[in-house]
DNA sequence: TTTTTATAAGAAAACGTTTTCCAGAAAACG
DNA sequence: CGTTTTCTGGAAAACGTTTTCTTATAAAAA
């Protein structure tokens, strides 16, 4: 392996000069960095992150942590649009990022997960829907031990950004275009997991819009299954004008069932994600860029690793109307 | 952060010792190991893995490398069941790897990818769905620069293993199931990719049937595409009995393009991916366990990498017939 | 001209391990 | 009882960088 000491020979300098063109210092003569860089070329020279890690006591390196449970779901399409969006940025701003499953954050010990993130020399997380349960998650990225940016869940600080939709706006603003010019007034709401931040928020967003037109909204927690959906809407539905679903995967369960027993009932979806036009249907949704969120979630884990302090970052959804042609053409 | 000088001095043993006891080296009483042990416990030490890799110079860093054009299907869920079983193994077996996306794999220069890897610290790769066009990728894996598994391609030599189904088989048994007791002559086979390797195998099962059963196949390239499916289906479907598909995604294409056009014929499948159910249709497909065929490739990869040689690897696969019922419950 | 300041480049220690080599003690052997 | 072998543990070099400190030179100020 040719290293930095090959280069120095070669270009007639010294070792501490080749790091110094490699690392962009200012003090370097124009004149320097050409000899250098010839000999770089010529040498084929790789700088060995390793070593420089080592030295440095700065990896650079990054995780991206997904609960495992929400994978449980197959057709659920939001956490491979998260992986290639922090991926694919990563990869631009030559940045090194391991992609973790974890199963039972709840019940995770703190120890353990240190010790797993530090023995990877992992400086920076991006963390995807923290819940309210996963205390020792939560205590992990408060320790100022990580730089984090925490997708769908607050938590702002010195070391920690958060970057979410506007869930409580999104939900009132999609639910009213749903009901907007109907005279729907018995509604069941299936709201997502009883301690998620974004299912609170929704939920918020679902009681202002039911005090404002005068809503009778029952409200029952899907945990954002299909299933559960299912059996809920079974359960319900019946006695109901509408449902009105804290996810698409939600709604279709919801279809399905309504299929089952055979009666009509309008529903209104959230996330917007591209399975929904394999059910065939026509339904009202929020289209969320989960790809877009997770690149700007590196973006800003990177900004944090410089040394900027975490921020609140809202970014914009969009209310579309999801057809069968979405997914076909 | 305590290093294992800090362990050494608490233990009252030389650091050479420390590093013997985390290595498991044999020549190290049972007293001393204990001593050492205690110590760790004690500090709370964690092996700092950036400068044992200097070290050693193997970091036991690997890669999942994956097609990112395979992606731009959103539907797709076969790469993120490779992610997962890949992941989740290595964490297993507290291997690193890291998953990276190619665009444009076909078009890539051998000194940039290599440096690419080699800057990362890569030694292994899980590589999914090679095709014959990506030379720069196969020189790669041929340098023996590096270890490689190939899922779904072949190539077995010192370095590099292969795993897979038996293609053909599989293509034979699917196809010979579904046309049982009907007398359809007249098909329409939709294939994969047209310099893939899959694509190619299951073309010669579908033949082999063929011949046997005296049946007129016409074949069309369908590029594991739903949008190609459905067109081809316009195309052709009308003068034929029924359709086979090399993907599942592709048996949907053709279900759709049935549905537009208004007529019948039966569809095959293969994958057994659990988005089928979502077009409310029965179909026999073939059923891959794809995490589970990613998570012996790492597991493969790891034998690699400790100096087994390279071999082929069939996994079994199952004939299924996918139900609405398959996925709900 | 002399002194000060700015700039460019080099020397060397440090980062936290692994690993080779060597020394000493204990055990086995004749 | 002397000699060889086996077993443990320690010393020190090495891995390829970064970074601090120092020095030499050139430019600026006195």
């Amino acid at each position: 392996m040719v290293s930095i000491r090959d280069v120095a020979k070669r270009a007639g300098v010294a070792i501490s000069t080749v790091s110094k063109v490699l690392n962009h210092y200012p003090n370097v003569s124009d004149e320097t960095k050409e000899k250098v860089h010839a000999a770089i070329a010529e040498l084929g020279f790789v700088p060995n992150t390793i070593a420089s890690a080592l030295s440095s006591k700065k990896t650079g390196r990054t995780a991206l942590v997904l609960d495992a449970n929400r994978h449980a779901q197959t057709v659920d399409e939001i956490p491979m649009q998260y992986i290639i969006g922090a991926i694919n940025k990563a990869k631009e701003k030559n940045m090194d990022i391991i992609t973790v499953f974890f199963t039972m954050i709840a019940e995770m010990n703190l120890e353990e997960m240190t010790r797993y993130f530090q023995s990877q020399g992992i400086e920076g997380l991006v963390i995807c829907d923290l819940s309210k349960e996963d205390i020792t998650l939560r205590k992990l990225v408060e320790s100022s031990k990580f730089k984090s940016v925490l997708i769908d869940a607050p938590g702002v600080s010195e070391n920690t950004s958060s970057i979410h939709i506007d869930n409580t706006k999104a939900q009132y603003e999609v639910a009213k275009k749903f009901l907007e010019g109907k005279n729907y007034k018995k509604i069941l709401y299936l709201s997502g997991k009883k301690s998620g931040y974004v299912s609170e928020e929704r939920l918020i967003g679902m009681n202002r819009l039911a005090d404002e037109l005068g809503l009778n909204v029952l409200v029952r927690t899907g945990n954002f299954s299909e299933l559960e959906a299912r059996k809920l809407t079974m359960q319900y539905a019946r006695s109901k004008d509408a449902i009105i679903c804290a996810s698409d995967l939600m709604a279709i369960g919801a279809m399905k069932a309504l299929i089952d027993m055979d009666i009509y009932r309008p529903v209104c979806g959230f996330d917007g994600v591209s399975l929904m036009g394999y059910a065939g249907k026509q339904m009202h949704t929020v289209r969320q860029d989960f790809q877009k969120i997770a690149s700007n979630a590196v973006e800003e884990l990177a900004r944090l690793m410089e040394g900027g302090s975490g921020q609140d970052i809202v970014v914009p959804h969009k209310l579309i109307r999801i057809k069968y042609l979405d997914v076909i053409s």
